[in-house]
DNA sequence: CATGAATGAGGTTTCATTCAT
DNA sequence: GATGAATGAAACCTCATTCAT
């Protein structure tokens, strides 16, 4: 960002290109978003935009980093309330909260969680890490004997097999999405994958 | 297109058009790719471009195919030379398969590469469907007696989640990638889930 | 220039935007010489412009030198009907022509020539060495037995002092400009030079 | 400008502002001069510059004035310490003068001095008109028997011819500036115009 | 069929200037 | 007086596409 806003109404101003650029993309799409019409949704002037934001780039990318907040922030308080009894409730919640978050924001918004699904694959993950770390924890304190060791390797094969069947659902509209048993089957996917 | 090219002139023609387009992906990026350009590379003037592709999206979408196709094609060719013995074993060719298949075509076109596979994303995943049904057809044929039931859901689960952790480790360009330790990982991935 | 215009149609459109950027400097001055004026006025489109000119720059650079080469030439064709008798005559010959090829151009367009001058002075000025290689030439041949020897210091002086004069009194739009005794003081400064 | 700063702090500003300009003219060149860079450089918000000058014109108006009283002035101190024998000797420390205070300054500040010298053709000469008069002055006083008369029109010629072969000899950063040949041929310039 | 000149809507961005706080 | 957020006209330029030759 060019400047960062010392005055409260400039922190109006950011925000309501952010939310207006959000609401572009919901309703008209990636190629719809130009910064004219930007500041015009926001009830602000081109010029304003341009005082916060260097290019329109800085946009979409204040746009992912504000909904990938959203998301990442909706999944970690939902998994600061699981209560670590066995691997596989752990397992099944941190799955369900995943799949939740995305299914609820998907009907919120649809294109802009494809567009930013897109963008995220460019920046490092740190909400899969995130992830990565607490169910690594949760495999270490609840671990079965017969578990196999966690490794870099076997962490991020997890992680990305987890995110990556939840995104292909999302951008493919699957209607599994939010059945029972495609939960059952990540669960699966998880729980014997720790297994040796 | 347009036009089916009867001649083999125009065949070539629209050949030299899509090969145009992937260099200038892979030397100049998604945003330089201009029709006019295009046409440029191909030796080809712009107003014949427009004899065989409606617009630029078509041009994209045959670069798309053609690259999916060498990518698909390249993995079913590898495939059909698998001797199905066990399950185990079935599963290590065909990820090492896969991974050699994106491996190798990262080296030679990284940018179409990525560009391609967000596109795909949005195109219903015919490559997969062929790769699922082979696994889920060795499966068949050589499941142990402790095996799980193929479902639709199951199948979709575990293909996406194969395609997701290769697609994250290229697009992250990941150095676990073509490691032994990435493959043993994906097989234990797939053999576990196998397993009741 | 971009594209040099193969075709007789581009080589007009060319012409045209030159001719026009030339029309608006004079009508409207430097401020308002704008891309889209220029096309405009020229009765082409702004993408032809863009065509055959990558900015507006290489529009004005265009302009000048092509005001130049009409100044030049001017002034080169005069020169060549010139008969070299005394150094005097000579000069005086000399100075009127280049006094009269900037009056006339003043009063055809005044503040392209204004702002023309302005830009010559940031590239190297054939024109001024060219009539400098002719007045040493005559000198050689003609010169007084009392002459000075021609050096590159000298002749840089010489005709440095003559176009600045001329060039100021253009600029400052001086009354002297087209008066005999104006003329007069340039030959004596020029003859006076050439004298131990 | 717009108010006259009565105050001292109001002086400084002022003072501020119009330094502010000129180093962003030597570091960035004149399409950087921005009123905005302006009054951050100056450490003043836009605002306050604009309660003293009126428009970002009349900064540049500032910076020239600024620039060429200090030119001239340095020029006039040089002057009266001259003193005046015969006319040669004049003559050679009144060009050596100016000389260097072109060269001084060129080395000072290069961009300023090509931007201010390139508006200054746009204003009335003071500063050459009072180089003339004390060159005429002088001539007065020491002519020999031989010299022309002095009339507006020989007193224009030779300034501009003076200014004219310096200032090329500045923009086009000749070689020549400060060599002893060049001062010679100045001088030679001016004590054979002042010859019958 | 091929050519390439021409089109022009519409994109991004700058910057002198105003005015509410 | 000073501040700096806001303004918006207007600049430059791109590029997918058309169509006369």
């Amino acid at each position: 960002m060019r400047k960062s806003p010392t005055q409260a109404r400039a922190a109006q101003t950011v925000d309501a290109i952010v939310e207006a650029a959000i609401q572009i993309l919901q309703s008209d799409g990636e190629e719809r978003l130009t910064t004219n019409r930007i500041a015009e949704r926001a009830g602000v002037s081109i010029g304003s935009l341009y005082q916060y934001f260097a290019d329109k780039e800085a946009i979409v990318e204040a746009v992912a980093e504000r909904e990938r907040d959203r998301v990442v922030s909706s999944i970690l308080k939902s998994l600061s309330e699981v209560k670590v009894d066995d691997f596989e409730s752990v397992t099944r919640e941190v799955i369900r909260t995943m799949v939740n978050a995305f299914a609820r924001r998907r009907r919120a918004r649809r294109i802009v969680l494809l567009t930013m699904l897109r963008r995220w694959q460019d920046m490092p993950d740190k909400g899969a890490d995130e992830v990565a770390r607490f169910l690594v924890d949760a495999a270490v304190r609840t671990k079965p004997k017969d578990g196999r060791p966690v490794t870099p390797v076997s962490a991020f094969v997890l992680t990305r097999a987890l995110t990556g069947v939840i995104r292909t659902a999302v951008l493919e509209n699957s209607p599994y999405l939010e059945t029972q048993e495609f939960e059952d089957e990540l669960v699966h996917l998880c729980h014997s994958f720790g297994r040796k």
